[in-house]
This record gives C-alpha cells, sequence and structure tokens, in this order.
DNA sequence: TATTTTTGTATCGCATACGATATAATCATA
DNA sequence: TATGATTATATCGTATGCGATACAAAAATA
C-alpha cells in the first residue's frame, strides 16, 4: 500500500511545525539584542498591552500551563525584566508587572515586527494573504483550544 | 504611543506557534498508543516513505538539526524502532533504517492522519481552505528556510 | 463551623530545540 | 602525499513544553 495519508507532503501538521520554529529562529537575532528569548517576548507583549497579570492571565493569553510560564517568569524576574508579587486579596495569586528595563524594551522592541513583516512582504507575500494565514490559524486555534 | 504592531492579537508568529503546540496536543493522545512522541512521528513518517536514510537527510528533511535529531534516533533505537548502522562507505554516515517493530507501527499510524483531519472538516474547515493553508506555510517555509 | 472541593501556583521528570563546540573521517590542494 | 578545510555526527549547556503531582489558600457545602 502507498499510504498516501501518511506522506509527509500531505500532512498539515508539518508545516505549522516546521514554520513556528523557523519564525522563532527568524526572531532570534532581535531578540538576542534585547536579552530575551523568543517565549519570553510573547510574556512581554502580553504584558506591554496590560499589567499587572496574574500567571494564570499570562498563560491563558500565549496558552501555555503553568509549569511552563512559572520558570520562564522566575528566569524574566532574575534577569530584572519582572516582578512577582503575591497577592495580598488572594494569596494564591502572584501578580507579574514590569520592572522599568521591562517597560524599556518596549521600546527597543517596537521596530522588529516591522522589520519582519518588510521582509515577508517584500518576498511573494501581499498584506491579504498573511492575513488570511493569520485569520485561518486563529480559526484552528479556537477549534483546537477547547 | 499604542505601539499597534506589537499587540498579540496583531501577530502572526503567534498563532503559527500555537497553532504548533495545539496540533502536537492533538496528535498526542493518538501517539501515546503506538508509544512515540511527535517529533518521532515525523521521523516515522520520513523514513516510512524512504529508508535507510543517513541523519542528515532526515535532518533535512524535517528542517531539524543533527543535535536534536541525534538523541531524538538514539532514544527511538532503545524503543527498538529503528537501527543505527555505521556505513561502510564514508564512516562519518550513520544510517537509520526501521526494525519490523517501526515498519509495523506504520498500519498502526495510518488512520492517524484521517481521524484528525476529519475532525476539523466537521468543523468550519473545507478541503480547500487545508489545502490553501498548507501551501501559504510553505511557502512561508521556503522563505525562511535559506 | 468543620470538611470537602476547587483554584492558583509550583515542583519534578522527560523530551525536545538549538547555539556552541568537539571529533573523526573525507576531501581538496599545495 | 602531507596538510589544511570540509563534512557528518555527537556532546554539552540552557530554555522551553507539558503530564503528573504537590501544596496552600479560598470557596463550597454538609
Amino acid at each position: 500500500m502507498s499510504y498516501e495519508q501518511l506522506k509527509l507532503k500531505n500532512q498539515l501538521c508539518f508545516p505549522v511545525y516546521a514554520a513556528s520554529r523557523l519564525i522563532t529562529r527568524e526572531y532570534q537575532p532581535y531578540l538576542a539584542e534585547l536579552g530575551i528569548t523568543y517565549p519570553q517576548y510573547l510574556v512581554l507583549l502580553v504584558l506591554w498591552e496590560n499589567q499587572p497579570l496574574a500567571v494564570n492571565d499570562i498563560a491563558d493569553k500565549l496558552i501555555l500551563n503553568t509549569n511552563t510560564i512559572t520558570p520562564l517568569l522566575k528566569r524574566m524576574e532574575t534577569d530584572g525584566i519582572v516582578k512577582r508579587i503575591r497577592s495580598e486579596q488572594d494569596e494564591r495569586k502572584v501578580f507579574i508587572s514590569l520592572t522599568d528595563y521591562g517597560e524599556l524594551l518596549k521600546k527597543k522592541a517596537a521596530k522588529i515586527p516591522e522589520e519582519l513583516s518588510a521582509k515577508l512582504m517584500q518576498d511573494s507575500f501581499t498584506t491579504s494573504e498573511l492575513t488570511t494565514l493569520k485569520e485561518q490559524l486563529e480559526k484552528l486555534i479556537n477549534l483546537l483550544n477547547h
């Protein structure tokens, strides 16, 4: 039997997986200048929009578990990027907020999305294609994130 | 400043990253029955199509580095799924081939892609949408995998 | 109010990913 | 043919991801 459905080129899963790693790799040199990793950058995107946030709030927005986020936030605390303060109203909660340095990184990061999307647009991607791609992936995420 | 370009909802990178993890999560129960992980499944997809293959050939097809693939293949060897045989023509090369058990897993895996794509199609995705999504991601991969 | 359940965070173990580097084998070339 | 460059694989260190589990605080309920 040929098992067409098992061939790598017929999978949707593999392009998503490969694209994710390649995008991370593309961000890496920009983020290295800021001294952060890609998942740390995602945490910062969330906090730059709205802070302080409980550990769980960040985990929900990034669709990550707390056992991933907790040590990641501790490293960011060690690096002086965020502060971790236990809630007084509910002592189970830990609120995460930006340090001055964490706020400062926002200015430095502002040019990154533009430079990267410019890189894609100068090659064969149109704005409309990129929007559609993003929307389709978001639809997929909503289906899978039950 | 509002820094619109830094908002999570305006990023392409995040949906790709989140979709990748959610797809892996979706595969997990099926692969657990076979006793393999998602990256190991990708290695098997490649080997089921064509074997034996050198470590580098597998790494190239999956766009992974040998420092990821080498220990992964060793675990698969320990589990009796693949064999690792050093080439006699070129002693730097190690050829990877399937054991009988590795071949056997192909039959068991055959139903997985169908069940998962059925799950997507019963929700709002059409075949055409899935094809377009795959093609756009492949275009993205070709741009980034220089 | 005492007990059970739920919630929020953290810890542990294992398997990726990947940059940096090591090492042996092969190739290229002076 | 000796030697420097390249190639194929492997090792090391660090940072994720995530299932399983722990634990204390808060909520629910008997």
